[in-house]
Formats: structure tokens, sequence, C-alpha cells
DNA sequence: GATAGTCCCGTGAACGTTAACAGTATAATG
DNA sequence: CATTATACTGTTAACGTTCACGGGACTATC
């Protein structure tokens, strides 16, 4: 019972049904001031009787805007992309914008961003967001060239590069935030479990890490450092390591909760316990986190927000420049991360 | 430094300045085979000098044909939307498909409804795919018969109504396995806390609940189910309540993994052991089921690809269409979930 | 009573592409 | 050599809207 009768009742359809021109119904749609409250009214029930709804297609091939948003994104297993991706919709939404989403995950080949960049003009976006995968600079340089030609770029969580604004939680700090809390509760060995570390997130944070450390004057020799990849599993691997390396290690600052989790069941495993032997801290504050046991110690950072923020900005500038107003170069913005001290650490 | 020449290079460009007509330009965006070797060089030529990108919004408007995927989802603080939505991506962009996300968190009102219709039928979606929220039965024809006549729609993991082609994994007989293993291990008194009861999949789980135990002659009264919203807080509340109601209760299957993670932690705090006294079994195989303590066992379902096999059936329905093909009525699809057995049961 | 202003409505052209058809050469066939 | 097929290219008309005009019928103003 799948139905082939594509609907084609147009604007046209409407004007004749209710005997005024194709102009006049425009406005109705438009809801536009100039037309008698009378036929305004005989319009709107030919369009209810019809089921009539304009084209989007043809509305934008004229009016050259899409009122669609181009989302770049990869990583829908990991908790950040995902919550950013609420926070981009949610607003969009409100704000009647469209969602065009382009993964990018597996492969990052040339021609993978060439097809991103393709669709993206292709489809008119009015503005992009690049969520999350790292590029290399000179990819970004030429991607951002191609892009920013047609449609005001942001980036989300990514290296700031000249001219790009950036919208981030500011995840040195939260880092940074984390160890000296290790610190203040009187940790002296403190190793670090990384993300991937092709994410500029990834290295803010292990450069909260260091921060923190020198800043209390102690060491943060390469030996404390573990390269994760966000899961799990590089978790358990991240803290077998770090303990063979560092035999009095007491305390160890993992790049996100489930790196955490991974190392905190490994710790148990091994013999140690947390946080009495071992301090485990980690990042996002994940639903999981509060019921892990014991429960975890992490870093709270709001993506929704910032993921509702970023249209936000993003919107307000494409309709300044459509107003042909003054554009305001965009700042750059950081959202501060809080710690959530649980019994982890 | 924000660049506001919307580059407007056409397919008359690229005609003007390698000589040819713009139907010839059009032949070699479209890689057809009836034009010369040597003029389809120039015209490629052209078009990269100039950096041409056809635009698919007049393609559209012609061809009538989007090339868009309509996808309505929500919930996706949860696991299972976001890997539909992974799957659902990946398969699409294999396809040259492009996704239209709207979502229906928030408000599940009649304008929402309304409203998301309205713009699915706008953007002329070739497809769409309905992946998550339950929708009243009146609801639902309503917005069926009004989607359904532009393009042909698939419903995720919902409650199968006439004419409706649904694409689910089993949630039933995954349940059933669950409580089925936990009855093979002795156990006898058997509660569950459910998931949204407005959900079709967290129906299903209880029903399959309910199998296992009236084929094994166990009974399953109201006071062994608690109902929860698959958050880990509702998974510690819902044990706290079955323990009470059930003083004697030895085994537990919470209809999702952050649920069982909250249960486990409460059932602790109760200082009740896991699985010694109580046996605890989720739904998801989730990462952090693997690394929990103890590790969780669970359910495990493939819903990557259910996402990529939904994909490929509406796509393979809609070229069928356009050729005019015979349109086979798609069937139902239930995609079998497996056990993973761990610590926890 | 002429002039200007306001309100309402319609006409024609455009947006950028593809479909359908109509050529014009050149090569193959009898 | 005439005829027919083949390979390539161009012309015209859509697709469904909105935009920039223009103009008629009233009403207000001097």
């Amino acid at each position: 019972m799948v139905s082939v009768n594509r609907s084609g009742v147009t604007i046209r359809d409407v004007a004749e049904r209710s005997g005024v021109s194709i102009q006049t119904v425009s406005r109705v749609i438009n809801n536009r001031p100039d037309v008698a409250e009378e036929t305004r009214k005989r319009v709107q029930v030919a369009i209810a009787d019809l089921r009539f709804r304009p084209s989007g297609i043809a509305r934008s091939l004229v009016t050259r805007k899409s009122g669609v948003l181009g989302v770049v994104a990869g990583g829908f297993q990991h908790y950040g992309p995902t919550r950013l991706l609420t926070g981009i919709e949610r607003e969009a939404s409100a704000l009647g914008w469209h969602l065009l989403l382009q993964s990018f995950d597996q492969a990052r080949s040339e021609d993978e961003l060439e097809r991103i960049g393709t669709n993206l003009i292709s489809e008119r976006v009015s503005g992009v967001l690049w969520v999350y995968p790292e590029l290399s600079s000179d990819q970004e340089q030429a991607f951002y060239e191609q892009i920013a030609a047609h449609a005001p770029v942001f980036f989300l969580s990514m290296l700031p590069v000249t001219g790009t604004p950036v919208l981030s939680v500011d995840n040195r700090a939260g880092a940074r935030m984390a160890v000296e809390h290790l610190i203040t509760r009187g940790r002296r060995h403190i190793g670090i479990i990384t993300g991937e570390i092709e994410l500029w997130s990834a290295l803010e944070r292990q450069a909260g890490w260091h921060d923190a450390l020198s800043r209390a004057g102690l060491p943060s020799p390469a030996m404390a450092i573990a390269h994760g990849d966000w899961t799990p599993a590089s978790g358990d691997a991240g803290i077998r390591q770090l303990l063979k390396a560092n035999p009095d290690l007491d305390a160890v600052f993992a790049s996100n909760d489930q790196m955490a989790f991974g190392a905190m069941r490994a710790a148990m495993q091994l013999g140690r316990h947390v946080p009495q032997d071992l301090a485990v801290i980690g990042f996002d504050n994940t639903p999981e986190s509060a019921v892990f046991t014991p429960a975890l110690t992490t870093v709270q950072h709001d993506l929704v927000e910032l993921g509702t923020l970023a249209v936000r900005e993003l919107h307000r500038l494409v309709e300044a420049q459509r107003n042909g107003q003054d554009i305001p170069r965009p700042a750059s913005l950081m959202l501060q991360p809080s710690l959530v001290v649980r019994e982890s650490a």
C-alpha cells in the first residue's frame, strides 16, 4: 500500500481555486500585510482544502537561502558529539532551520573531505558547523576557504586557525581543575590517560594536566602519560601501562569517563583499591559516572549548551549578513566546566 | 573576515567559458556518454577553474527528487537512537543521500507533529524514517497518511499499524532470552524494571520477560514490575521498590543497561551482593557494560545494522518507484539479538 | 475638484538546472 | 552516389516560487 500519487498541488492551483493571482497566494503564505482580510481568508481556505505545502526547494532557488544548516560531525559512539548534536538540533529547530548532517567517521581521506565540501555547497547551506573531526592544518585551510566563500563556518572544539572562530568548552581549564583537586587531596604521582591525540580536545586536556602539575612544582614525565582512544578498553590498557612504569602512581586523570571506567576496573583487578590506593578522575560527567562503583569524580561540561550557542551565533551572523548589516567578526567562545566530586577521588 | 561574496557561478558561466551550450555542460556533470571526449575535457577544465558546483536545489526542482532522507528522531540522550542514527547516516551517505534531521524531543504536541510533517513535505524528502518516538494511534494514522502521500515512510522500532512496515530488533525475543538465562541459573523470583512504557520497545521487553516466566510456569505478578524511564536514577528507584515489595527477589531484568547500572549500585548500597544475592541483567550491551563492576550480563543488538538496513530498503523502494517498476510491499523485519554473559548474572 | 497618498492586487521576469526534441556533421551501408 | 545510421551538440520549455514593478480603486488633503 505504498502510495505513488505524489500530490503535485502548487501555488497555481491555490490561486485558481481562490480566484486570485499567484502573487497574492504567495503573499498569504508568507503572511505579508498587504492583502485584504477577506481574500486572505479565502486563500487560506483553498490552501487547507488542497493541502497545499509550498515547495521549500523552489523557494530556496529564488531566495538563494536554504534555511539549512550543514553539520559535519563524527564519532557518534562517543558522548561529546552526541550531546553537541542534541543542542544543535534543538536550537536549529527553534530557529526554523533544518539540519543537513554529514558524517565524517571512517575515511578521513582527501576525497571524503572533497565530497563533503561539494555536498554542502551544492545544497546551498546557509551556514556550516564543523563539529568534531580534527583536520590537518593544510586540509583545514583548503576546506575553510572552499566553504567560506559560500557560507559562514564555525568550528566547534577544534584548534583555532587564522580567521576561524572556535566555540569550545575550556578543556584545558577543566583538566587543570581535575588535577588540582587530586593534588589538594595529597596525591603526588599523577598519571594521565589521553584521548585520541589527533584531537584538539585531547591535547588541551593533556595540557591542563601538565599545567596543574607544573604549577604545583610536580614533574610530568613522559612515562606518566598513556595514550588512549576514548574507549574503555584503552583505559584498561592505559592504567596497566602506567602502573607498570610507575609503581608508586597514586592517581590518574582519564581524559574521558569511559576510559576512567576501564581504568578503575583494571586497577581493581590488579588489587588496587580506588580511591585509597589510586584516585581516578574522569571527564564528561556521563550518566553512568554517578552510578559506577565507586562513583566517579569527573569534570562536568555543558555540550548541549555549547551546541545551542553555536547555532544561535551562526544564525545571528547569517541574518545580519542577509540584511546587509555590519558583520561583527564573531569572537571565539569558551565555556567553563566544573568539577563534580564523588567517590573515586 | 567573514566572506560575503557568495560565489554565484552557474552552469551558464561554465558553458560560456568552454564555448559549448548549457546542455552540454549538464551532460558532463551528470557524466552522460554522448559527449565527445575532447569537449568533455574542456568543460571539466572550465568547471575546475571556476570552482563550479551544480546547485542541488535547482536540480531538485526540475527532477522532483531531492535525494534527501527525512529522519524523525528523538531521545539522543539514550543509546539506541544514537546507534541507529549512526547506521542511518553511514548508509545514506554511501548511497549519496542526505539526511534531514527532525528532532521530536520535548513537546509531543499536535503542533509539533504538524510542523514536522510540513517541513518534510516542503523539503520534498524522498523518503522518511521515523526512528524513535511513539505516537498515539490516531496521531499515527494522520501523520502517516499525510506524509505517505508524498514519500514512503518506514517506522523503526515502533508498534506496527496497518500498512506501515516496521523494522526493528526483536526486543521481545531478547528479553525472553535474558530471563530464560536467569531461570536456567536457578533464579525463581525475577523482577523487571521497564523502560518508558509509551514506547513499543519497552512494552516488548516487558512482554518477553512475561513470556519466559510463564513458559517456565513461574508467576509474573504486578508487584514484580517497576516502571523506569531508561535513566540510571530510575534503575536505582526501581530496584528499591522491587526489593521492598519482594523481599525474596533473587534476580532482576533491567530493560536497558543504564537502569541496570543504577539498580546494581542501589542493590549494593542495600547490602545485596551481585550476582550472589541478586542477579542483574541489562539490555543494549553498551561499552560501559563490560567494564562495570561486576561486569554486566546483557542483551546485544545491532542497531547500527538496523539503521543501515532500513535506509537500504527505503532506497530500494524509492528507486523502484522512480523507475516505475513494480513496488513490492516492503515486509517488516526483525533483527535477532543475542545474549552476552558476564559477571552480573 | 485636482493631487497625492494608501491599500490592494496582478504581470513579467528571474532563480539554475534537466527533459524532450531537433538538428548537423560524419561514417557506414547498399 | 544516395541512404541510413551514428555521434555529438544546441534550442526551447519547463520545475514552483519570489521580486520588482505597475496600476486601479479608494480616501484624505488643500
